[in-house]
DNA sequence: CTCGTGACGGGGG
DNA sequence: TCCCCCGCCACGA
C-alpha cells in the first residue's frame, strides 16, 4: 500500500488528533466532517499510513466495532488500546457509541459544507 | 480508460 | 440481528 496523497491525509490527521483518550469516531463521521469529496472509504484509506503522533485507534466503524482485526498485529491490537483507555466492548467486540462515540461541539465556519456536517452529525 | 479492491455506510430483506 | 447490494472515491494494474 503506497502513501496517500498528503492532500487527504492531513486533514484527516487533523480531526483524528483531536479525539480525547477514551472516546471514539466513526470513518463515517470524519468523512461529513471533511465534507465534499470525501467517504468513509477514503478516509479508511488514508488511516492505513497513520504516524505515531495520530491516535489511529481510536476510529472505529459504524457498527461499534475495530476494523482492524488481522490486518494490525496482535490481531485485536486496537480493541485492547481502547480497553487500556476504559472503552468497553461487549462479547462480539462491540462498543455503545452513544457513551464512547464522540462530536465535536462546532466547526469553525458557516460555509454550507459545515452547516451539512452538523445537520448529519447532530441532526435536524 | 476500465476494472478490481478496500481500516466504509445506509437501506432492505 | 445478520447478510447482501450498491454507492462512494483513491489508487494501482
Amino acid at each position: 500500500m503506497k502513501e496517500p496523497d498528503p492532500k487527504y491525509r492531513e486533514r484527516v490527521y487533523r480531526i483524528v488528533r483531536r479525539i480525547p483518550r477514551g472516546r471514539v469516531m466513526t470513518y463515517g463521521q470524519i468523512a461529513v466532517m471533511l465534507g465534499e469529496g470525501y467517504t468513509p472509504r477514503t478516509v479508511g484509506f488514508v488511516m492505513h499510513n497513520s504516524d505515531d503522533r495520530t491516535p489511529w485507534h481510536r476510529v472505529i466503524n459504524s457498527q461499534g466495532r475495530c476494523s482492524t482485526f488481522g490486518l494490525v498485529l496482535p490481531p485485536d491490537k486496537q480493541q485492547r488500546m481502547l480497553e487500556a483507555e476504559g472503552v468497553e466492548f461487549d462479547q462480539r467486540g462491540r462498543c455503545d457509541l452513544e457513551t464512547y462515540g464522540w462530536k465535536p461541539r462546532r466547526f469553525n465556519s458557516k460555509k454550507s459544507e459545515d452547516k451539512k456536517a452538523r445537520a448529519a452529525l447532530y441532526g435536524r
